[in-house]
DNA sequence: AATAATTTTGAAAAGGTTTTCTAAAAAGGA
DNA sequence: TCCTTTTTAGAAAACCTTTTCAAAATTATT
């Protein structure tokens, strides 16, 4: 059996409440039996067990995060940042995938509950009246990162999608690009897919562009839907000299499709993608995309959730970090 | 405050000990005060507490993973594999990225010991005498998963590297072949070095090439290091016209070089990656690859980790899943 | 209807830690 | 040296659940 602090104290001849005071408040304990008390310790390889410990702090120093794919490298950079954050903070980290999958996401939060995690942050998904309803109904104080919502009042973290999304398109524009297509994301189960878009079209207007702000196609988060929607896209206006790809991967997909069908990227077609996942600099041709701040995005809402746990509040209630223009391969002028 | 079983007992007017046989043996209540307890639990939004539980049960139901790096995709799948098989035998997951940094991992071990995890699957990383140690040190069983130890006796789920590693370089062979060189892991700090590296000197030897088996240069996990491994390769060996590379990482650096100095893949010269990351059908081309059954591997680590918690022991203590080769557009005949 | 057998219930202990409160020991002041 | 103040130490309660044991209520048996 795992030693208690019980054995501890048996061993330096002490009380427990001794033993519990080396470890929680050291200078209270006369030196002598501090040192015995220490020795013990190393001896048993003692480690006080955290069920005694919630049970006292109603705290579990363990936070929960949810995110949606972890086949999506922009969630590997999440997660560091927010484990760094985590040991910094002295939080244990549960991470949970729900693979977009509903039911599954509500039972993690089932999970986290039982668990007693402290806090949970909530990746890049909808934040449907349904989750808020529950995330409320069990008490748990959470934070959103790469997602908002709109409805509901809750600590976010995030990049501005709608400027990024300028940006990118503005860049294709100044290549000079006059015919511009899009593969966005799914505006009624994504987080970003709106703003995206309403970057891509803001843009377009303000160079007098419009007429390219149908050209669009929606893939659904997934290389081989990229695949297929680039050839809708294509399909449907051969007349396009560049695309905006709200995600790397989409980028990839966009560029693959082009490829099969012989036409050159970036001699033939400008392609710019989002995100800067570490795969986009691997890739044949180097994506020009938009970074994102993942690692800051995840240390950040750690950060925040951090806040909210300790003192009630969070002092910026939605917080953007700042998206970059990365020049690769994948464009060029016009 | 969160309700404890206290608060649903007054709702319901029972006692604690009703309650709690609602939840754990409900036919031994009689079915009116039954239906107050959980008509009364579902108002409260009642869970029970963890940390009560798991003082009385002195288990967590969680599980730990070790792993090295979640920047790299491959396990992605094994996190996923091993999730699923978690619910299905009703534990929580506790994932903790040591990025390859030893104090990390020590130190994610005294977490998993101070939160009670009830056993640990420790991921692709040599198990060196002080993590074995430790682990012991703290009474907590642990299995090994895309490794194994010679020197311990531990429980592992991996594929046969050296079998899978003859075979991509026996493809390679058949493909017409002669002049091979490999891009590997270096030996000692990787598990799965020596066998492939094994495999490619008897895949060679078997076909009478041994003038290649010197051909080798080492890389260290990334693209970037294997982008200049291969520069050094055929700076070396000019002759080349097949690479074994034994990540599908290794083989996108090594193709980004060749490409960046004109020479064509696969008309110039094949290379072969290794684990089939969803990458590898994205990558342009297509990576011709031995698969590595990832999510398998997760999944049966788990099962394997929980029948060593339940039975004290394991049926097989190293088990091999099996590998595949994967034939696409990085290789052609000679 | 009375007793025996069975089912259902509640009180209390246990699990490991922290913390409060009180007592003992040490140090300081006269 | 004796008393006061301060420091150090231990006993016991609390946190929330499960489980054992005994009591109460119900059902079955005669």
């Amino acid at each position: 059996m795992k030693p208690t602090i019980r054995d501890v104290a048996k061993m330096a001849e002490v009380s427990i409440s001794t033993v519990s005071r080396v470890m929680n408040a050291p200078n209270t304990v006369v030196e002598s039996k501090r040192n015995r008390v220490i020795e013990a310790i190393e001896q048993l390889q003692y480690q006080p067990n955290a069920f005694a410990r919630g049970l006292i702090y109603k705290k579990s120093f363990t936070l929960g995060l949810l995110i949606p794919d972890i086949e999506n490298l922009y969630f590997a950079g999440l997660i560091r940042g927010m484990q760094d954050a985590c040991i910094k903070l002295g939080y244990s980290l549960m991470i949970c995938n729900t693979d977009r999958d509903k039911e599954r996401l509500l039972s993690y939060i089932d999970t986290f509950h039982e668990k007693q995690v402290d806090g949970i942050v909530f990746a890049s998904d909808v934040l449907y009246p349904e989750y808020h309803d529950k995330l409320v109904g069990c008490r748990i104080p959470f934070v959103l990162v790469s997602s908002h919502s709109d409805e509901f009042d809750i600590p976010s973290v995030e990049i501005d999608d709608e400027i990024a999304a300028y940006d990118a398109v503005r860049f294709l524009i100044e290549l000079g690009h006059k015919e511009i297509g899009m593969i966005g994301f799914n505006h009624d189960n994504s987080v970003s897919g709106p703003p995206r878009y309403e970057g891509f079209r803001r843009a377009l207007t303000e160079y007098g562009l419009q007429h390219n702000i149908e050209k669009i196609r929606y893939a659904n988060h997934r290389f081989e839907h990229a695949y297929q929607a680039a050839h809708e896209l294509f399909t449907a206006y051969p007349e396009l000299t560049a695309v905006f790809c709200v995600a790397d991967e989409f980028a990839m997909g966009t560029i693959s499709y082009l490829k099969d069908r012989n036409v050159l990227v970036p001699g033939q077609v400008s392609v710019i993608g989002f995100d800067n996942l570490r795969m986009s600099s691997m890739f044949i041709p180097k994506l020009t995309t938009i970074a994102q701040p993942m690692y800051e995005l995840g240390y950040r809402a750690a950060e925040k959730l951090h806040e909210l746990l300790t003192t009630g509040t969070v002092e910026i209630q939605r917080e953007n970090l700042e998206h970059k223009l990365i020049v690769r391969e994948s464009s060029r002028e016009k």
